[in-house]
DNA sequence: CATCTAACTGACAACGTTGTCGACAACGTG
DNA sequence: CACGTTGTCGACAACGTTGTCAGTTAGATG
């Protein structure tokens, strides 16, 4: 049953310092003191002190201060993410949340959708809230509106893709590396002709999957262009990829998904092609139910909690030592056999 | 190549409207009405208020601003989760934030994981930030704790679960409806041994998912006691669940889950038992590749979309009139029908 | 008991901003 | 030309806190 709230008892204003201070009988700044753990504070003074906070229900106003501390440490940081509702992003959100609530530090977010505009405009906002420090997945090509920041001794760490035209520590996984494991996985099992779909080729993390592809597949004879296919951003456009890459000679015995998206649209399409049983099939990026799949999903995972954890990590340590040079940190990632990448090319492809 | 950041250059101390008016040679007050937009200043000291702004790399200081603005206001919300890595609350944050970046609102973020004394910090952490506003996923059983902030005038949502010992607007999904629309579209196909497996009984929403089997399972003659399982909080606990229920007779011919953890330890120990492709099943939640899966996932899936936008826009409404009746919104959940809940029951049961 | 020291406490300035007010110039009006 | 009005702008107080400093009290020492 809604009821009304009473606008009467509401005084609007929360209760500060001073109004502890006249409760409790002492002067304003012996509850600074107290509050602050400072010592020479009797201890009746602080008991007195102590209750009248309990009794007017006083919550520290930490904006105010910060502006007046020595420092003028806010103990939050800002995280910029393409999209949180991307698990990828929600889980390196966690981790990097965790890792800040452990240190007594509140984080901020932002979605940027990918948008280098809505990503200034965001630090924008989280300079002006005097975060301490940013932890940014950069999207365009320049990241130099974040000077104000560093000439402020604002650390900024990026990562899932390094940043341009600034000086930071960055965090990104080994993209290349990965799919070049796919390939030799799948290479070993004696596939050759292995096709590979990939997102917009502007994006850090594809040119990378993409030279890892390459480069891998040099050493078996090197890929059929026919059977690499870029700019795919939806997972219909994938599917029509499939349907045409298969549809024609010589079909691949094989195949790489670059991301999610992706992954859904190949799957559809080699379902209907009734080739999913048939063709061997690796992911970029691990999925929830990847094991209940049939075949369940051989998929190349990144590593989320490291990622997040190793820029969380990064922040802080530059927090305490400014001056430490700046380091780019890559984080391995694992290929995880479950049965797709396990199918064997058919005899009459060998 | 790592670099060193050299400590020389950075002064440490960002730019003041006073070092801006220094600069134009203004008062320090007439760069504060630019940078307001307030009106009677000169377009050309407008002109140069604003070149010694980009001059010197001017970021306002909004958190002192807010101490002394009339209404207090912060520009930013609060907002605490279970766990930022489930997918339903990655979504629903994502959606509270767009939400509110669209109304020039930044968002605070924290996890409880499930503990009320989390909660309770960060909603202390939160207060401390002076939040304009909260939306919190409510865990324990009182959430009076909020009393402070309610006497301040800072409006609380609770999301996915009501609040306890506190009033305030409310949003939840139609979890015992959604769960009762899965037993009759089984009941309608023909089943009447449907098993349930649930969560810790002490969880609102499944309690409700509970009450809303019973009630829809009365429809049908009620459900068969040894056919229920609750308090399975591991994949691992449903796993063993399913093998023990339908290890028995009589055996159920269909099977609702109540989450995604439930979902994988159940699917997996059908799919030990041979029969994922002859037991109807039904699960709670939706998940990302629930169309790849053979049979495809029939589920109920909740509108994160809906509950989050809901959430957010009951917020700033309040923000917006403070007075208006407290209201509980239920969002709608939907049974998307693809598969594995469209199973039929074997003639032999029949 | 006088003196010294250390513990304790409060008065006040300061942080960077916005709100208030008054000073001054330019303008229109009679 | 006197006057009021409006536009422009700066001086200063204030927000709620922490930093600085000086004053008061209690205990120790000779």
């Amino acid at each position: 049953m809604p009821t009304v709230p009473d606008p009467q008892v509401t005084p609007l204003r929360a209760p500060t310092i001073k109004d502890v201070a006249e409760r409790a009988g002492v002067g304003f700044k012996t509850v600074s003191r107290v509050l602050n753990d400072e010592p020479n504070v009797r201890p009746e003074t602080r008991d007195k002190v102590l209750d009248a906070v309990a009794a007017l229900g006083y919550r520290r106003n930490s904006i105010a201060s910060s502006i007046r501390r020595r420092d003028q440490r806010t103990s939050s940081i800002g995280l910029i993410v393409d999209d949180l509702a991307n698990p990828f992003f929600g889980s390196l959100t966690r981790v990097v949340q965790e890792y800040a609530q452990a240190r007594d530090h509140l984080v901020l977010i932002g979605s940027s959708d990918g948008s280098p505009e809505r990503e200034s405009e965001l630090v924008g906002e989280f300079g002006a809230r005097r975060v301490d420090g940013l932890i940014i997945v950069p999207n365009g090509d320049d990241q130099s509106y974040l000077e104000p920041e560093r000439a402020r001794g604002v650390p900024v760490v990026f990562v899932d893709r390094p940043g341009a035209r600034i000086e930071a520590d960055s965090v990104v996984s080994e993209n290349a590396d990965g799919v070049a494991a796919a390939v030799r996985h799948l290479a070993a099992a004696g596939h050759t002709r292995i096709a590979y779909l990939g997102d917009y080729e502007t994006i850090y993390t594809f040119t990378e999957r993409l030279r890892g592809f390459r480069t891998a597949m040099a050493e078996i004879g090197g890929a059929d262009p026919r059977h690499i296919r870029t700019g795919l951003h939806t997972s219909a456009a994938a599917h029509e990829a499939v349907l045409d890459i298969f549809g024609a000679a010589p079909r691949p015995t094989a195949l790489i998904a670059s991301n999610n998206r992706i992954t859904v649209g190949a799957v559809h399409a080699l379902q209907h092609l009734g080739l999913r049983d048939r063709t061997a099939f690796i992911a970029f990026d691990d999925v929830e139910l990847a094991d209940l799949l049939r075949p369940a999903l051989t998929v190349i995972a990144q590593d989320t909690t490291a990622i997040g954890t190793e820029a969380a990590r990064s922040l802080f340590e530059r927090l305490r030592d400014p001056a430490a040079p700046y380091r780019g940190a890559r984080v391995p990632v694992r290929l995880v056999p479950r049965s797709s990448g396990e199918i064997t090319p058919p005899e009459s492809s060998l």
